[in-house]
DNA sequence: CTCTCTGTTAGCGAGTTCGCTAAATACCTC
DNA sequence: GAGGTATTTAGCGAACTCGCTAACAGAGAG
C-alpha cells in the first residue's frame, strides 16, 4: 500500500479523484497527466492492486473510484502510532 | 519522502525509533532487523536523505534521531486533503 | 602503533519500476 | 460486420532498488 503511494503521479491521481467527487473515467484522469496514456493506465493498475481505487466498467468507459476509507485507515492508522509519546 | 516510506523495514525503523524514545545508535537498530547490517545502514541513509531521521556522531557510535514533526507534517498534511468532502 | 568495536562505502547481481511505442481488446454505432 | 472510441496489454530499454559480501574508516583501549 505504501509502495503504491511512493510515486507522485499516483498520489496525484488519488487527489484528482477526491476533488472530482471520488470517481472519474480513465480518460479524464489520463488527460491530466504529462505521461502517456498507457503509463497512466499502469499507475491506475498499481493503485487498483493496492486496493486504493476500484474500477467499474460502464459501457466502453472504465470509471475509477477512490477507496477513501482504506486510504485513511491504513495511512492514518500507521501515522497514529506516532501521535502520542510512547512512554506517556 | 513517500518513497522513503515505501519499504517495510524503513517504516519499522521509524516505529522502533519512536517507541525507544526517539533515538538509538545504528547498531541497536540494525540488530533488530533480519537484513544484513550494511543493508540496514543503507535504509538509514534513505531515511536521512528524506529528512525523516537525523544522525548525530557520538564517539564511535552514530545516534539516529526520529524527525517526528516532519513525518507528521508531510504525511498528515497530505492525508488531510482527503479528510473533508471536497464539495462541502 | 595495533587491536577492536562501530558503522559505512564499494561493488555485484537479481528483480522491479517507469517511461515509451505499437498492437490488441472491448464496446457502441451504423 | 465495418468503423470509431476508450482503454488495456505487450514488449523494450534505462534506471533504480535491495539484498549480499568484502573492504574501508574513525574512535577508543591497551
Amino acid at each position: 500500500m505504501f509502495a503504491a503511494l511512493a510515486h507522485a503521479v499516483r498520489r496525484q491521481v488519488l487527489l484528482v479523484l477526491h476533488f472530482r467527487g471520488g470517481s472519474l473515467p480513465a480518460g479524464k484522469l489520463a488527460e491530466r497527466f504529462a505521461c502517456s496514456w498507457p503509463t497512466t493506465s499502469r499507475h491506475l493498475r498499481v493503485l487498483e492492486h493496492a486496493g486504493l481505487v476500484r474500477v467499474e466498467r460502464r459501457g466502453r468507459e472504465r470509471i475509477y473510484h477512490l477507496e477513501r476509507p482504506l486510504l485513511e485507515r491504513v495511512v492514518g492508522g500507521w501515522l497514529a502510532w506516532f501521535r502520542d509519546p510512547p512512554q506517556g
